[in-house]
DNA sequence: TTTCTCATTGACCGAATCGGTTAATACCAT
DNA sequence: ATGGTATTAACCGATTCGGTCAATGAGAAA
């Protein structure tokens, strides 16, 4: 890709990255026009093919950067060294809340990216999210000190428990238009509180 | 469209729903090929051509059809009579893992003919799925019996968590590739006995 | 076999769309 | 004016699309 994209003015730089993300989200590779991304962000598609040789190589820049953004969002948050599992899943979902705000369409792109087939991307795709298959399989429930909860709780249903219904938020968050956001952050916590009343000593 | 396609022995008339289903279901309305239907269902272009008239008429058949189907397997379970939520909710996701096994991509489809814009489409889209849309904001919570749960128990809080977790089953039933479907309603069986010894007195 | 019926198809058409190129612009500082 | 850079309209060849139609195939009846 053109270094010069990384000139123009970061707004501009994320109408590009959000139009590309929106056509790659709702149509497969093959079927995401280039022309209809230019539109959506406001230039031509000749300026277009001017920053990325191709479609090729603008969709696995796209990739690419949603990796390295969503990395950053995540490491930006504490969510990793929260000791508490309730607090873990509510700095998550609050990450991913600010992400949605200024790429709304990123993670929609990512998931289909994931189960894209496409002959023409596989290949170089599959070196980018390669190191995330193993880890998505990895249901397994964090290291929980049993201590904390309430006696004769069935820790590995409380998890499941909690982890589907932060799915199933997002799920919301994604499908189900344009919310109020902050709106389903303050629902999250108070389901959060909710459980650590219910599961917490 | 051509009434001579019920004539057709169930299992390919079944095979050209499921095409459709599926194409429709990945692609918007006017990126969805019928020739790719077509090919899918194991038929020529041509044939699909005589059964409907043109690909307009197709795409509403399948969207009535879907409409039709899910309200016949909602029905067939006694998932509306049962007071009991927790088995309400069991009730609701077998239907769906029924469906899900004889039209893989149906649920899909009419999520995505929920959201689609194409005018060719749109108005009469909408009479089809117009009842359902005011029905789709009643997140409001049934008709709960306080007496036989927990007392203290936030009702409102514990619906919502119920709620919530069964969407997100859902989620992973449709996003998460082909699984062992029967291994989905073994452990959903599994949460909602959880619940029940969680929140029943 | 011949004939009739009807499901099914390959070949085709005009129009639209696609990825990509290029030569020309608009803009702005010197 | 001049030079350089960001940006675009117009264009191209190839492909794809929705839809049509004449022809083929298969099976039952004669």
């Amino acid at each position: 890709m053109n270094e010069k994209f990384y000139n123009l003015p970061e707004e501009k730089q994320n109408r590009i990255l959000n139009a590309g993300f929106r056509v790659f989200a709702n149509n497969s590779y093959r079927k995401s026009p280039m022309n209809e991304i230019a539109l959506e962000a406001g230039i031509s598609k000749s300026l277009l093919f001017f920053y990325f040789r191709n479609k090729k190589e603008l969709y696995l820049f796209l990739l690419k950067t949603a990796e390295e953004l969503t990395r950053s969002y995540l490491s930006g948050t504490g969510c990793y060294q929260e000791e508490d599992v309730f607090e873990m899943m509510y700095q998550g979902l609050l990450a991913k809340t600010e992400m949605m705000k200024k790429y709304p369409d990123m993670s929609a792109f990512a998931l289909r990216a994931y189960y894209e087939e496409d002959e023409e991307v596989r290949g170089e795709l599959i070196k980018i999210i390669e190191p995330y298959t193993k880890l998505s399989t990895n249901t397994s429930l964090p290291k929980l000190d049993p201590c904390i909860f309430k006696d004769g709780l069935d820790l590995k249903m409380m998890y499941q428990d909690i982890y589907l219904a932060s799915e199933g938020y997002m799920y919301q968050m994604q499908h189900r238009g344009p919310i109020d956001i902050d709106r389903v952050i303050r629902d999250y916590r108070e389901l959060i509180d909710f459980w650590k009343k219910q599961y917490l000593k």
